[in-house]
DNA sequence: ATGACGATGCAATGCTATTGCAATGTTAGC
DNA sequence: GCTAACATTGCAATAGCATTGCATCGTCAT
């Protein structure tokens, strides 16, 4: 543990508080994990890629940062919910990352692509959107060909 | 059992040979009982729905429906998996039903919108698009206060 | 100190999806 | 018609993910 793990839990500490979530040993480790991520990952995931730790607690753990707005959930259609960063100016009551998910064939992975926005879609007379859910199953930049 | 009922079946049987599915009895009802429906229904819809039957078999029968091109399944992020008639024009490679899906908070049913296609989405350089779902959440025409 | 409150760990449960296998029904060739 | 192949159905079992209950533990304010 030198200063730059010190610097490091302190900027994560900051994170948290920042949403309002008590920064408990855990909670630090958790969202030093996912800040370390390229895709998004499912709760088997996170408890494979920390070290020795309660699955439950991982999940209420993930729960807890989706209600703060810290993490939002992705429905790929896997079967297993995925979490990834929100954007900053995401909160409990609101989450604004309404971006394009994309989940790759190849590699099995699910990626924000939080440059790709969802496009306003008209609806039939008297729906009212409230949430929209994109997925996009294909090829990911890394995995296409030549 | 009258003659309306005579008709009947034989309309069903022939979209069941149309799509190259055997029409044998329980295949017979369940895509009558799927040609009722207003909503999309999950596997439990269908067995309460069903006279008794079992689960099991149901679940085959949707499933080789989709296989065949006759239904669509649609993941609304309720963590059952939803059926639904396709369009006339998909087959069991390719289904061409690419609409919105709508998910009513109000009343929990899930629509096809099929007169709501998905735009076309630019994605970020050298990914490639196989299949899209989008779900929108939201209140119903029915559910629709005033 | 101690009592309240939040966080954690462990056990248990529910629900959906999926497969194996035996029994049954159906069809085509003989 | 008989029979063997094949498809369908019914029942049992399993896997996997999500979720809750409860006891324990830590922390913090009084
Ligand atoms: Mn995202
Ligand atoms: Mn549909
Ligand atoms: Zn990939
Ligand atoms: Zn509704």
């Amino acid at each position: 543990m030198g200063p730059h793990t010190i610097e490091m839990t302190n900027d994560i500490e900051h994170r948290l508080k920042n949403k309002d979530i008590n920064p408990t040993a855990m909670r630090l480790l958790v969202l030093d994990f996912l800040t370390k991520q390229v895709a998004a990952i499912s709760l088997n995931d996170l408890e494979k890629g920390m070290g020795p730790s309660d699955r439950i607690t991982l999940y209420r753990t993930l729960k807890t940062f989706e209600e703060k707005g810290l993490v939002h959930s992705i429905e790929d259609g896997t079967g297993a919910t995925k979490y990834a960063l929100c954007e900053d100016n995401c909160d409990g009551d609101q989450h604004h990352d309404l971006h394009v998910h994309f989940y790759c064939n190849t590699c099995k992975e699910t990626f924000c692509l939080p440059n790709t926005k969802i496009p306003e879609i008209s609806l039939p007379k008297r729906f009212q959107t409230e949430e929209m859910n994109l997925i996009i199953k294909g090829i990911c930049d890394q995995c296409h060909p030549g």
